[in-house]
DNA sequence: CCGCGTGATGTTGTGCACAACAAGAGGTGG
DNA sequence: CCACCTCTTGTTGTGCACAACATCACGCGG
C-alpha cells in the first residue's frame, strides 16, 4: 500500500495527516464495499468512530462528495453513490484509453526495483487465487492498479486514472459477487487477472511499456464486457438496486 | 410540493444553489486572474463578501483545494496554485490527447442547433478580435472550450478536461498577459484562436468532429509550445516568480 | 553587530449548539 | 376505508467561539 507509509507515528499527527488518514480509510471502505453502494453514512457515528467531531468528518466527505463517492442531501443523508450501467460504460470507456496512455505518455525508466515489485506482486497473486478470498482479491487488484500506474511520471494521469479506478471497481466487485453464488464467475475473475498481472509483468521486464499499456487496455475493455453481459443476464436490475434482496428475506 | 426543483431563482436559493453559486464565482475569479496564482485569500473576507458565515466558504474552498486549484496550509492561509513549467507540460501533454478522445468516444450527433452555436461564437470571435480586450478574450475562448466540450457525450471525459482546461488556462493567460507589454504575443493569440473557431466550426457543419479535434489537438499542443517558448525566453522565471517580472525589465 | 529565543498577531482547524430540511408516523375528517 | 394534514424524529447545513499553528517583529545576550 502506497498510502499508508505512515512516518508520523499515531500520536502525534497533525491536523493534515488526520485528515488524510480519516480520507483514505473512508476511501477504502467504499472501494472494498464495507460502504455499500446506496447505503447511508451519518456524520454522527463516523465522528465517533475517529474521535472527533462532525466539522473534520465533514471536510473528507466533502471531498469524496467532489470525487464523485458520495452524494450529499441536506435532510436526508450522506449517500454512497452508486452507478448505472450506461455510466460506467462512459467511465470504462474512458479507463480503456487512459491505460494506453500510461504506457505513451512520460513511461518511467524501468529499473530492477520496478521488476522486482511487479514479480513480486505476480508471486503474492498466484499464491492468493488458492485462498479465492474476494476481499484479499480487491486488495491486491488495487495494489496492482497502483503499481501498473506508477509505470508513467505524467502526474495528471495517474491521478485521473486513480480517481476513475476508484469509482468503477467497487462497482465491478459488487457484480462479481452479487454472482459469486455460483462461484465460477468470481473464480473466473480470479484467473483471468492472474494472466493479465503475468503478461504485464513480463512486457515489464522487457522493458516495452508500450506493450504493457495494451496488454492492460485489452483487459479492462474485455472486464467491462463481462460486467455487461452478467448485469443484462440478470436482467439489468443488477447494478440498480443495492439491498431490496435482504430486506425480503426478513421474516 | 415536495419538489426542489426550483429553477436557483436568486431570492429563494436553498443551501445547495448557495454553494454552486460561491463556487461558480470563485472558480471563474482564479481562472480569470482576478486572483493571481501565489496570492492569499481570507475565508473571513469571503465569508463577508457572500453574506454567509465561515463554514459554507470552508466547504467550498474543500472542493476548490480537491481540484488543485487552491491550497490551504494551517495557520498561513489559502493560496491560490501556482505551477511550474515541468508540471504544465504534462497536463497540456494530457489535454492533447483528451481533446483527440471527445471526437472518437461518444460523439454527439450534430445538428442545426449546435451548428448556429458555432457560427455564433465565431461571429462573435470575429468581433473581438478588433477590440483586443484580454479580460473578454479569455470569456470568449472558456466559452469556446464548453461548446467543444459537448461534441461528447462521455460525462467523465467532459468533467476532465473541464478540470484540467481550468487547471491551466489561467497559467496561459497570464504568460500572454504578462508579455502583452509589446501587444505583439497576445494579439498574436487572438488571431490564432480566431482561426481555430473558423476551423472547427467548418469541421463541425461537415460533420467531422474526428476532424474537429485534430484541429483542437494540435491548437492546443501549439499553444503550450508558445508558452514554454515565451517562458524560456523571459530566463525561465516567468512562471514561477510572481511579480519579479517588473523588476527584471528593469535597466 | 549578529544570532536566537520569545511573545504578538493573524490565519486555518475544531467543537458545539442551533437552524433548515426531508421523511414517516399518527391522528382526523370525509 | 382512504386521503390528507400535522407533528415528531432524524439528518445535514450554518454560525460562532476557541484551539492549533505559522510567521514576524522585538528584545536580549553574546
Amino acid at each position: 500500500m502506497p498510502f499508508t507509509t505512515e512516518r508520523t507515528s499515531p500520536a502525534d499527527e497533525g491536523a493534515r495527516g488526520r485528515f488524510e488518514r480519516i480520507y483514505q480509510t473512508l476511501r477504502m471502505r467504499i472501494c472494498l464495499l464495507d460502504y455499500a453502494p446506496g447505503e447511508r453514512l451519518r456524520e454522527e457515528d463516523l465522528a465517533q468512530e475517529f474521535g472527533v467531531s462532525r466539522t473534520p468528518i465533514r471536510r473528507v466527505l466533502v471531498k469524496l462528495e467532489a470525487e464523485g463517492l458520495l452524494r450529499s442531501v441536506h435532510g436526508v443523508g450522506t449517500i454512497v453513490s452508486d452507478i448505472e450501467v450506461e455510466e460506467l460504460a462512459q467511465v470504462y470507456e474512458l479507463r480503456v484509453e487512459l491505460a494506453e496512455l500510461v504506457g505513451k505518455l512520460s513511461p518511467v525508466a524501468v529499473d530492477g526495483g520496478l521488476v522486482a515489485r511487479f514479480r513480486e506482486i505476480k508471486e503474492r497473486c498466484d499464491q492468493m487465487v488458492r485462498k479465492a478470498d474476494p476481499r484479499e482479491f480487491a486488495r491486491i487488484n488495487m495494489e496492482f492498479f497502483h503499481l501498473f500506474n506508477s509505470l508513467t511520471t505524467n502526474v495528471p494521469l495517474r491521478e485521473i486514472s486513480e480517481r476513475l479506478y476508484y469509482q468503477t471497481t467497487r462497482i465491478w466487485l459488487k457484480t462479481a459477487s452479487r454472482l459469486g453464488g455460483y462461484e465460477q464467475l468470481l473464480n473466473n475473475e480470479f484467473v483471468i487477472f492472474q494472466r493479465e498481472v503475468a503478461d504485464i509483468a513480463e512486457a515489464v521486464e522487457n522493458g516495452d511499456l508500450a506493450a504493457a499499456s495494451h496488454v492492460r487496455r485489452a483487459h479492462i475493455a474485455m472486464s467491462f464486457s463481462r460486467i455487461r453481459r452478467a448485469a443484462e443476464s440478470a436482467g439489468g436490475t443488477l447494478l440498480r438496486t443495492a439491498g431490496a434482496g435482504s430486506e425480503a428475506a426478513r421474516g
